[in-house]
RNA sequence: GGGCGCAUAACUCAGCGGUAGAGUGCCACCUUCACACGGUGGAAGUCGCAGGUUCGAAUCCUGCUGCGCCCA
């Protein structure tokens, strides 16, 4: 693109887009190597939220590459070693649930008739085959990630890092082994964690049963929603202040059904005032039932297998799954006469998040980490300060997470993972935890070892990611250079769904496993620098323009490559940009998409405009500079009036860009760059020049001093708004440079440095007269189309000005009048103007003339409307002006500005009336 | 049940103690040689409800109503 005839006349995104972001991938241009000696820039480390390796790119992706985006191309533009680090993750259970289902619709090998070897070797396949769906995705989003350093969470590097951090958390005697209630998944026959269980409201059924007393004196009745774990019962509790069974505390039941006979115990946990207040115990099946069972000494009977089919051999409900023994339970209870009573209950059934099964709890044999000296460290790294949340609210509830956090669960019954590095042993049943393959068992030294089949939950990878990256542990017991450059990060940015799930566990896992490494000068680190990260930034939800959270069961999911496809890369970017303030959820509107592709087409017609004009200079001889220094130069002191004043409005706009970005307001960021570009930019200084411009040969100093302006403002702008649209930026950013014969100083905009509100000239007279003369401009539109003059018929005007400036600065810019309103003359009054045609502002009157008769109704209703306003106005002011707690207590500035805005409201008042009168007379 | 958040123009959202704002949409006019994905002008809100604090409240506090989320 160098001409402007060259170019199309609407802006097409997919003309230009893909080719970029191929550029910026194949240039290398975000690779950050490690810093030389003595290179000290400032550094600025994200890491990417690796998603799932199965995922495909959603919304909230999009939103959160964006951001980050956004800032890391900001933080390198001005002058930091920006460093954003992408990779993936392996995602244990969604994946190996993916190869599952592809071996499963291929044909009929399942997983297990593979075996665990094979199986893995598939799923590696797989992963190498479809692995870079999503980072292709994200190359199309623009991220200026450093793609030298993309991982994976299983890549050699950081799998031997993951048993490390394993190995010493049990050398340092937190991780456990032990059978304990877990949330099983009898579908994808695993234990799950805590947060990967969701809660679902069903109707259910409260069943009252008979329990009769082994010493036939009497019976008791107990409420459960699951009678078929009543063969698991190990007691019945009721609460030690219930008068009505205090007396059976101790006695022996005959459960019914098997006949076994269960206590009477006495515990808090039955509450009086559900059901019948005697609650049935059953520790292997319930995590509350698990915890009365230690309180009581009681034995955990377990009774489902794995696949949550009842296993007691020998019974006839052996085989049954569990829904099946229910229906038979209660069956059986029915026709013994035990059923007491049957009801409707409201219950909340704990679901799998992965697989939308009903979770089983269930005891058997897991691996913990025991939480709270790492949640100690991590609460007091957020308390201290060490870790900033925005929006702020987020830490109230990481706290309360923390506060009440359990132990975590950690092994996983898949294959797909991290194995676990333990062995177990077959002679002595004593378990060996090793970085490396054992021979022998450490206990008793026999070789009948085997290594432990379960792999690590996938969080425990991803939450050593921040110092994992960098190379821990260090090879060769040295800090590696990427670590003493780059730990700790300097932001994450997420949603804040993972907050517990990975948030917090990098910040325990890091706070933990960094505070051993000395910084790299040697000294030893404190929690300050210990931390993963130094600020959280958690965004929004991106929604569906109803609202509505989107999933693909509802079908309402916007695939953000096809809204790219359809309105661009950069408008769907500023889209998310602009509606991106904290604490609410965006609901994503097309409507809004379709509104920045219009901005999109503005940017590049702008560039149409301005090759067009270098066009014509060329043609003219004259010379046509771009000079991105020389905006803040003295030069400038001479220009015309709006030259000045765009000036001072780019320096104020980007002062406001970069302490927008800073407070990680993105939306008054993009918000602000559209405002100077559209509405001041575009809407008054390009008319303007085109009043200048002047290729004729007579005023070729003014014509080069503003095409210049217009270039290198321009040219700002496009640095301005590069983090937020880099497609287009770049591509008008090196045409523009070509267009006026110079080479581009910066393989991209990218590299090029973010404006400072400093480097152009501020000119405060300039703004004040602009705004007048906008002001006088408005006006004179407004009354030109209210007496209805045509929109090619210039008018001469006529001005009153109190004030000597202003009626000075009508009378030297009537060229400026002559374009913007078709002014054909001005003429100074020597008195207050009123009557037709006439409008009156705080600094002057004008009038416009022009022999068509007005519409005198709709005149009349105007004045009267705004009569009414001021009148409104007016009263405000003068009762709160006779207020005396007002003008005591109320700081100055407030009183004068209300005095100020009396009088100007008092004559705007009086001419209002004036006029009316006029139009009455 | 515990905790957190949100209610502002038709829609989507800013503003969060000193006279109500933006984008989209709407109405009218304009094919002016960068752009009709454009230009110009205009209409449109007792800032959920009720109290309180204050000279002054959309903005702070309390309660209520209605939504939403998180944890039990």
């Amino acid at each position: 693109m160098a001409g402007a005839n060259e170019l199309a006349k609407a802006y097409d995104p997919s003309a230009i887009e893909e080719k970029w972001a191929k550029y910026w991938v194949e240039q290398r241009l975000f690779d950050t190597p490690v810093p030389a000696a003595g290179d000290h820039a400032k550094a600025f480390t994200m890491l990417l939220p690796p998603p799932n390796v199965t995922g495909r790119l959603h919304m909230g992706h999009m939103l959160n590459q964006a951001e980050m985006d956004i800032l890391t191309r900001w933080h390198r533009m001005s002058g930091e070693r920006a460093l954003w680090v992408p990779g993936t993750d392996h995602a244990g259970i969604a994946t190996q649930m993916m190869v599952e289902k592809q071996l499963a619709a291929e044909g009929k090998t399942t997983r297990k008739e593979l075996g665990r070897e094979a199986f893995t070797d598939k799923v590696w396949t797989w992963k190498k085959q479809y692995g870079g769906a999503i980072t292709e995705q994200m190359r199309r989003l623009g991220a200026s990630v450093d793609w030298s350093r993309e991982y994976f969470t299983m890549d050699d590097t950081l799998s031997p890092a993951v048993i490390e951090a394993f190995v010493r958390l049990h050398e340092q005697g937190l991780v456990y082994r032990g059978a304990y209630i877990v949330n099983w998944d009898p579908k994808l026959q695993t234990a799950v964690s805590d947060l990967e269980v969701e809660s679902e409201e069903r109707i259910g059924k409260l069943y009252h049963v008979r329990y009769p007393l082994a010493d036939g004196s009497g019976s008791i009745v107990v409420a459960t929603t699951r009678p078929e774990t009543m063969l698991g019962d190990t007691a019945v509790a009721v609460n030690p202040t219930d008068e009505r069974y205090i007396a059976l505390v101790g006695k022996m039941l005959t459960l019914p059904l098997t006949g076994r006979e269960i206590p009477i115990v006495a515990d808090d946990w039955a509450n009086p005032e559900f059901g019948t207040g005697a609650v049935k115990v059953t520790p292997a099946h319930d995590p509350n039932d698990f915890a009365i069972g230690q309180r009581h000494s009681l034995p955990s009977l377990s009774i489902l297998d794995q696949t949550a089919k009842v296993d007691l051999p020998g019974s006839k409900y052996h085989g049954l799954d569990r829904f099946e023994a229910r229906e038979q339970v209660v069956a059986d209870l029915e026709a013994f006469g035990l059923l007491v009573a049957v009801k409707d209950h409201a219950m909340t059934v704990p679901v799998s998040q992965r697989s939308g099964s009903v979770i089983e709890p269930r005891l058997s044999d897991q691996w913990f980490i025991k939480i709270q000296p790492l949640a100690d460290k991590a609460i007091e790294a957020v308390k201290e300060g060490h870790i900033k949340f925005t929006p702020e609210m987020y830490a109230k509830t990481y706290f309360e997470w923390m506060g009440n956090i359990h132990d975590w669960c950690i092994s996983r019954q898949l294959w797909w993972g991290h194995r676990i590095p333990a062995w177990h042993c077959a002679d002595c049943k004593g378990i060996t935890v090793a970085r490396t393959t054992p021979a022998v068992c450490s206990k008793c030294g026999s070789a009948e070892i085997t290594q432990e089949t379960d792999v690590l939950d996938t969080w425990f990878s991803s939450g050593l990611l921040p110092f994992t990256v960098f190379g821990w542990p260090p090879p060769d017991g040295q800090m590696t250079k990427d670590m003493a450059a780059f730990y700790p990060t300097d932001l994450l940015v997420t949603g804040f769904d993972i907050l517990f799930f990975w948030v917090a566990r990098m910040i325990m896992l890091s706070c933990h496993f960094m505070l051993d490494v000395p910084m790299a000068d040697g000294t030893p680190r404190t929690l300050k620098d210990a931390v993963p990260f130094r600020e959280v930034y958690i965004h929004a939800l991106v929604r569906d323009a109803n609202r509505e959270k989107m999933s693909k069961t509802k079908g309402n999911v916007i695939d953000p490559i096809d809204i790219i496809k359809r309105f661009g890369t950069d408008a769907v970017r500023f889209t998310l940009a602009s509606m991106a303030s904290p604490g609410t959820d965006i609901a994503f509107s097309e409507a809004r998409t379709e509104g920045y592709r219009a901005f999109a087409n503005k940017i590049w017609n702008v560039a149409r405009f301005i090759f067009m004009n270098i066009d014509r200079a060329k043609e003219a001889g004259i010379a046509t500079k771009l000079c991105a220094p020389c905006l803040a130069s003295e030069i400038w002191a001479e220009a015309p009036i709006e030259t000045r004043w765009i000036l001072a409005r780019l320096s104020h706009t980007t002062n406001e860009v970069n302490q927008s970005l800073k407070d990680y307001r993105f939306d008054e960021a993009a918000n602000a760059i559209y405002q100077f570009f559209w509405g001041e930019f575009c809407d008054w200084y390009l008319e303007l020049a085109k009043v200048r411009l002047d290729f004729g040969g007579t005023s070729n100093a003014a014509t080069e001093l503003t095409l210049g302006a217009l270039i290198s403002v321009y040219e700002a702008a496009l640095r301005l708004l590069s983090p937020f649209m880099p497609f287009i930026t770049e591509e008008i950013w090196h045409a523009l440079y070509a267009a006026v014969g110079m080479p581009s100083p910066a393989k991209s905009i990218a590299l090029t440095r973010f404006p400072l509100g400093s480097e152009f000239r501020g000119d405060a007279v300039a703004v004040a007269d602009m705004t007048m003369l906008q002001e006088l401009i408005v006006s004179v539109r407004g009354l030109r189309k209210e007496m209805g003059v045509p929109e090619k018929e210039a008018t001469p005007i006529v001005v009153f000005a109190t004030d000597a400036p202003v009626a000075t600065l009508a009378s030297t810019n009537a060229d400026m009048l002559a374009k913007m309103a078709r002014v054909s003359g001005v003429t100074l009054a020597q008195t207050a103007l009123s009557g037709n045609g006439t409008r009156s502002t705080p600094g002057f009157d004008v009038q416009v003339l022009y022999e068509r008769v007005i519409d005198v109704p709709a005149e009349r209703e105007r004045l009267s409307k705004d009569l009414a306003k001021y009148e409104m106005g007016l009263q405000a002011a003068e009762k709160q002006l006779a207020n005396e707690a007002f003008i005591g207590k109320a700081p100055a500035h407030i009183v004068d500005g209300l005095k100020k805005q009396a009088t100007e409201t008092k004559l705007l008042f009086d001419k209002t009336r004036a006029a009316l009168d006029a139009l009455n007379r």
